[in-house]
DNA sequence: CTGTATTTGTTCCCGAGTTCACAAACTCTT
DNA sequence: AAGAGTTTGTGAACTCGGGAACAAATACAG
């Protein structure tokens, strides 16, 4: 489930506050969810809480974060090391939690070398070799469009079988192969829809009248 | 619709290749979706297709961003420029499109005065007057999961109306008040839960037969 | 030990969104 | 001009996820 993480969240920031136990409607709506859908999905991985108390913080956050998979090593390589790379690459979110970036790797010969977060740019070509060496499963794109595709297919054939990919593009891959879009201008474009509705629909009443 | 934006980048795509029309089919493979759901959406927007012939190309994209509102001018400011807000500053999907970020906030004094992507860094007090000088409706959160509340709660003070989240908290907001979160470290969480769960389904095999 | 209050796990129901399938409308060839 | 071939727009069935409500289980007070 995508809300996972988003709950995983929730139950760190109690486990910082101090709490140690919680209720599934305390939990909802620091997660911004309904609770029967909360303990809908908790059930999912199985019968965690105790009926008449709630959940134990410490143990419900052991529980999701195995379920999610971070009580394992994720290896990730970033390919593209632009603003947004660059930004990525520094990301305390990524290297914490289970997350290592291993290797960043650029097309732009006179970016090698160049060392980001202590890590040195790499040549594009050297895919194959990291992800031999690190195991890696995970590839983040942060190029530009044009050069998405062609860097999902390499990818792709050197093994890697799920993608996050912050170029404004499709991608097409074969069956198996996972892919989440993070489009930062689509985002945008949402709110200025809802923006839009927003002023029209106060704006010009008069118009539905007649 | 969340959507629209993926059809409007496909058929700007196809502009740019010289297509002038194109089938519902066309579109919805490029946009990857089913064309019935494809067709449907836009009809929503009135009956802007030639049955046996397809859509116009250019006609249909300027009716999107019509719909979308990217026909007027968008004025964006930014809260927070550390490595992302940094990356964001500089995006271009931002600038193009009608989007143009008017300003660049940030708490800490020291870096007030540094010019990146062409604006200055102002403090964040200046908010208010950014707002009523731009007519700003857009904001964008960059900063520290620790400050994101805070500053969503200046932002709506000022009359902002659409937030744009990259700090990974959930914000809480009045009602009337839009937020799109985008979080970095749980779309590589549900990539890793998904890859935990084809490595398990394809080594134990034999726990399905016992 | 018994009854009351609290909270989870689950069932049922409903509505939104998706897909199928087909009629209406248009083009092109003969 | 008429029929064959396309393609849109939409009505109807279907699927899926969400929310309300309730029963089972636990804690606690007397």
């Amino acid at each position: 489930m995508a809300r996972l993480p988003v709950y995983l969240r929730a139950l760190n920031s109690m486990s910082d506050a101090g709490t140690t136990t919680c209720s599934s409607l305390e939990l909802a709506t620091a997660a911004g969810v309904n609770s029967a859908k909360l303990r809908k999905d908790l059930s999912h991985l199985g019968s965690y809480g105790t009926r008449g108390v709630g959940y134990d913080v410490a143990y419900l956050r052991y529980q999701i974060s195995r379920e999610i998979g971070l009580t394992q090593d994720w290896p990730v390589v970033v390919v593209g090391i632009g603003n947004l790379g660059h930004a990525l690459a520094n990301y305390s979110g990524f290297s914490s939690r289970g997350f290592r970036t291993v290797a960043l790797l650029d097309a732009d010969e006179s970016r090698h070398g160049e060392v980001v977060a202590g890590l040195e740019i790499r040549p594009f070509e050297d895919l194959k070799q990291v992800v031999a060496d690190h195991g890696v499963g995970i590839g983040v794109i942060a190029t530009p469009a044009i050069a998405a595709q062609a860097v999902a297919d390499r990818m792709v054939e050197c093994g890697i079988r799920s993608v996050l990919n912050f170029a404004p593009t499709i991608l097409s891959v074969p069956e198996g192969v996972d892919v989440r879009r993070v489009d930062l201008s689509s985002e945008l474009q949402i709110l200025a829809y809802h923006e839009q509705r927003k002023n029209s629909t106060l704006s010009t009443p008069v118009e539905d009248v007649s």
